[in-house]
RNA sequence: GCCCGAGUAGCUCAGCUGGAUAGAGCAACCGCCUUCUAAGCGGUAGGUCAUGCGUUCGAAUCGCAUCUCGGGUACCA
């Protein structure tokens, strides 16, 4: 990387004027201290680095320092210059020439970072009850979630996705029950949901059952004798659902896991007597609490029930070490907003189990508002709900994807719909694909003959289909040379796409790569109406062409290999 | 009360491991299509970085306090 460069010099510089006594009382230099910065003014170079902070080991004022470091840089063919404790850096020819060329040699894996510690990690996200459709919160996990797994698998590491699916609990009953009201009314009874607010907590009244109770009746003539038969029918139509709607939104988990079968197998018994092994439970109320404040956690938590029963923790428990026990160097889990309560006693459990708690990382994610015509609509499950179904219907797969990836996942998500169904220019993922698709036309333009629609004329494509060959598939390096004087913001944007990958990837924060294809896309469309591609001067010409082939190469790598959003070649 | 998160331009948000004049998109206003996609570009205007105090040569960024908003605070899942 260009600032990787940069740095580098610098630090060899400070410490070669060290070992000559030139820096005042500095005696000797930490790697790492000085940071490298975008000048606020891009007049002033690419890169800077300020010396300030070392101001008070030397002894010496700022723009001294940085005149004496300038004066032990090798600099090859860079520009340097000081201003105050500022030394800026601006790439000479080498530099650009050689990134555009790593683009056309790395391809698909530029941004790929060369040796990076590898991690075996379970990504686990979404993990919804099979009771009932998707709602829009959950598209926030399953697109963050998903282009967090490319991004990692990108940048090197092995990651396995993991739906932990909530089907062991009470919520199970409720369905059934729920179901068996729907088939009561499909078979012309007169009966509802109860309508006390309490009791009415018991079920799941919303329409969705309605179809699941109509197909029900298609195999069987009326309620069996126990409810379990239809949880359990309920249950596999939710789930079929829920993995119907994933693969549309390009989601995929590489495992369900269900919580039933951690039960049946014995394992969440198993951790149970593990932790009373270990002295961490006690009796209290006639039930069981594991003393999880021991491990940092605000107050113990009930682990069996006065009746006997687990509690959803005790099954979380028991999943969470059976995921390290599968091997993992790391677990990143997403969880809602909701559920911060529940990381302190997850990690306490790991810890009391003799586990490292910090393989565990928890990304908390703020909520999802859903906007109606300026108005917050509250998201229930049970009342005006929308669905993530209903979402994707009305917007598409490409934009719910990119907005609910494009926010920082600590800031609250504001999902206006009404925005979202304009398609405006409003709509940054639109922007993005129309760079792609303008890349493309002009790809297709110059190698295309052109016909004048009143005459009749034709005239010779402006390039043969071989010569375009020639510069994507075999590349020369200095292609691109008559363009650096008009295009080195672009180049730098392309550049900076490896550092975006890293603080992307090393962060797990996805919105970066979201902003990074707009800053990119608003500089290819910049450079498109500065500059004519096609033209008369071929050097110029074909140097260009190379260019808008880099743009759509990286471009295409975020969109399609990252985000999983398309690249469209036309629009 | 306690625990998270947020508060930056009219709106949606970047910037937060302290550094140059606090940035972008949308909205507003002014320009740019006989030529590769105007779904685009260039420009103008727009700020008490919630408030106060502190640390520092230097604070949107760090610390303390206060205010506002969202979430959590179950022997539900």
């Amino acid at each position: 990387m260009i600032r990787d460069y940069f740095i580098k010099k610098i630090e060899l510089a400070i410490q070669k004027a060290i070992n000559d006594g030139k820096l005042g009382q500095m005696a000797e230099y930490k790697q790492g201290t000085l940071a490298v910065e975008r000048p606020k003014n891009a007049d002033f170079g690419d890169y800077a680095v300020n010396v300030s902070s070392l101001a008070r080991f030397a002894k010496i004022a700022p723009p001294q320092i940085a005149n004496t470091i300038l004066e032990y840089i090798d600099k090859e063919d860079n520009e340097y210059n000081v201003i105050g404790g500022f030394i800026n850096f601006k790439s000479g020819k080498n530099l650009l020439v050689n990134l555009v060329y790593e683009i056309f040699k790395k391809n698909k894996d530029f941004g790929k970072p060369e040796n990076i510690e590898k991690e075996k990690i379970l990504l686990e996200y979404v993990s919804a009850n099979p009771t009932g459709p998707f709602h829009i919160g959950h598209g926030r996990w399953a697109a963050m979630g998903s282009v967090l797994a490319n991004l990692l698998k990108f940048y090197g590491h092995e990651v396995y996705q993991e739906f932990y699916i909530n089907d062991a609990g009470s919520q199970i009953q409720k369905l059934g029950n729920s179901l068996a009201i729907r088939i009561r009314q499909e078979l012309g009874e007169d009966v509802d949901f109860p309508t006390d607010e309490i009791e009415r907590k018991n079920y799941y009244p919303g329409d969705y059952l309605i179809p699941v109770a109509k197909k029900y009746l298609e195999t069987h003539k009326g309620l069996p004798e126990n409810i379990k038969e239809l949880s359990d029918f309920a249950k596999a139509e939710m789930e079929a659902i829920q993995k119907d709607l994933l693969e549309n939104f390009k989601v995929h988990f590489d495992n369900f896991y269900s919580e039933l079968t951690l039960h049946n197998s014995g394992k969440v018994e198993e951790c149970v007597n593990k932790l009373k092994a270990s002295g961490k439970i006690y009796q209290k109320d006639g039930a069981d609490w594991f003393k999880s404040s021991d491990y940092g956690d605000d107050q113990d938590r009930v682990i069996k029930k006065a009746d006997g029963s687990n509690t959803y923790l005790t099954a979380d428990i028991a999943y969470h070490i059976d995921k390290l026990e599968r091997g993992f160097d790391r677990l990143i889990n997403i969880w809602g907003a909701d559920h911060h309560g529940y990381v302190a006693r997850v990690k306490a459990s790991i810890e009391a189990l003799g586990y490292d708690p910090n393989k565990l990382e928890v990304l908390l994610g703020q909520l999802v508002n859903l906007v109606i015509n300026g108005n917050e609509v509250r998201m229930g499950k049970r009342k005006n709900m929308v669905t993530l179904e209903d979402l994707i219907d009305e917007v598409g797969v490409d934009a719910t994807r990119f907005w609910m990836s494009m926010r920082n996942i600590d800031t609250t998500l504001d999902f206006d719909i009404e925005l979202a169904k304009t398609n405006s220019d409003e709509n940054p993922v639109f922007y993005v694909q129309y760079a792609h698709a303008r890349a493309c036309s002009i790809l297709r333009h110059v190698i295309s003959e052109k016909i004048n629609s009143e005459t009749g004329e034709k005239t010779p494509s402006p390039m043969t289909e071989n010569e375009l060959k020639e510069i994507t598939e075999n590349y020369q390096k200095d292609t691109v040379i008559p363009t650096l004087d008009t295009a080195r913001k672009l180049i730098l944007k392309l550049e900076e796409y490896k550092s975006v990958i890293k603080n992307s990837a090393e962060q797990r924060q996805v919105y970066t790569i979201c902003r990074y294809v707009q800053e990119l896309a608003s500089e290819f469309h910049s450079f498109y109406n500065a500059n004519r591609v096609i033209s008369e001067d071929k050097q110029m010409m074909k140097a260009r062409i190379a260019l808008v082939y880099s743009v759509k190469t990286v471009l295409r790598n975020a969109l399609e290999d990252i985000l999983a959003v398309t690249a469209p070649e036309r629009m």
